[in-house]
DNA sequence: GAATAACCTGTAACTAAATTACAGTTTGCG
DNA sequence: CGCAAACTGTAATTTAGTTACAGGTTATTC
């Protein structure tokens, strides 16, 4: 683990006046590498000592080496790290802490996500009679961008975020069609349900989910993301853009595996919209 | 360039025992990150204000310095650009490459979204009477999500992704009302319209929209975002996440302008899910 | 509710590390 | 061969970081 994420992890176990060196080198972490302990602990209005202490307290040998870590860190593509939002904070805090939580919720998912289990997902994708996407909730306007990718590809794609509508469908399903399962907790009964009869049907319930969820039960692919979510908000927020660009992987495999002819298709798709759009150059008159 | 890359390039430039110090560097990098001027000086059988001088050759303002942009250069960290896919991808390739071309637009719309803007958004949100969300094609699943978080906060939200519906619903608007349209390019005709209608019943029309586009002129507000979209594919991806994210900014400063107790509130919706939900523990049975 | 213990935090002394100044040595050129 | 320029090392100096200790705060127990 980075020790930028190390920080985070660890707040709560800081004192009152490590969390304020804490705070100090978040907010400004490019700053501090090219600082000297004594003015960190001035902009973080402790003792030296203190910032010392919180060096080590992260099982650095001291200050030098923290920031040789931190360097490391930085430099280390991202320094995006899972922020909580505050009460107290402003507009600009919350709006650079969430963009950077999703920056980081999308790192963590992109290191986890099984390479093997996409390039499978994406043979079934191909070969399906029918594609359908179903989600509840959040997850529903996840299925429903899906849809709005898949849908380009001249393929059968249907999306219902309603469940007596998904259940009509898993139950027509037939083999060679593919159900997209999509839901970040995987434990939502409906949807399980729907994967199962669904499979019942013989057809190939791909699941969006956590790995270790009823729902991945039901399936027969499942392709896991595990982000870390932020809690504090109680609404999805991280985990909803993961399965997007998940979504927006399949499509592109999709697309690949069609080869070049078939993404001539696409621009006719785009071309298309042309007549409900104005110029580009000239919409000013 | 990096350090290392500079210390080879200039290996030529270097005196005899200057030359001695980038050996001992280049043969162990990440030993010398970690040891002191005296001991690599040591290694390197010449003096410690040799090396110091070998720093600055280097552009840096002495040893420390140097360590730092050295620990930098090893940190094998591939910084997140926006990378196109190519046809001979295989499946390792497109998913780095879709992650990380997601995770640099969202750097790039971090950089560009206007503080200001975005907290007179909020303003105008926390003091709506009704809130609308309108989006066509891809930007339909963004309303539909801005929806499912929006409705959360227990104020009157609509969302239509269909033409006639919101042309109903936007000459229904009245002042206090906030209409919020979402499109990457602006150039949607029919969301223009639905803007203009909005605004001539005296609701305030919030654009998230590209800055210099029909739309945004339309409106009462705009939250542009610039994300360099990649076209290659022929489908929007990266400028969607970017606006999910904007969404998610401006429910989070809807609940905090609202304060901790609303919040409770959002528990409370989230809790009420659970009687739709597998147990978290005991689902195996 | 008071006493004690554990723990935080800062001041000041100390140590280590890096830099500067200077002087000796080498190297290159006329 | 001699002079000048550049290189390198020694020693002094400065700077930065660490340790030791003491005062103060908070938590805990009787």
């Amino acid at each position: 683990m980075n020790v930028l994420e190390k920080i985070v992890t660890s707040v709560n176990s800081f004192s009152k006046s490590e969390r304020k060196v804490a705070d100090v080198i978040l907010a400004n972490p490019q700053t501090t590498i090219h600082s000297s302990i004594a003015a960190l602990a001035k902009m973080a209005d402790v003792s030296e000592p203190t910032v010392n202490r919180f060096c080590r307290r992260l099982d650095t040998k001291g200050f030098p080496d923290f920031k040789l870590h931190l360097a490391q860190s930085l430099a280390n593509g991202t320094p995006y790290v899972n922020r909580h939002v505050e009460e107290e904070d402003g507009p600009e805090a919350y709006t650079a802490k969430i963009f950077e939580s999703t920056m980081a919720a999308l790192d963590t998912a992109r290191q986890r996500v099984d390479i093997n289990t996409v390039n499978r997902a994406v043979d079934v994708l191909t070969q399906a009679k029918k594609i359908s996407f179903f989600g509840l909730g959040a997850s529903a306007s996840v299925a429903h961008d899906a849809q709005n990718k898949f849908f380009r590809f001249n393929v059968p794609v249907v999306c219902f975020d309603d469940i007596v509508m998904q259940r009509m469908s898993a139950i027509n399903s037939a083999e060679g069609d593919v159900v997209v399962c999509i839901s970040h907790t995987g434990r939502t009964k409906n949807l399980c349900d729907i994967a199962a009869i669904a499979r019942e049907n013989d057809a190939t319930v791909i699941g969006i989910t956590a790995y270790d969820s009823p729902l991945a039960k039901e399936c027969t692919l499942v392709l896991s993301l595990d982000v870390p979510e932020d809690t504090d908000m109680y609404m999805p927020m991280a985990s909803r853009v993961a399965q997007l660009v998940l979504i927006d992987i399949l499509a592109t495999g999709f697309t690949l595996r069609r080869g070049s002819k078939f993404r001539e298709n696409l621009k006719k798709v785009k071309d298309s919209l042309r007549g409900s759009r104005f110029d580009k150059k000239d919409f000013n008159n």
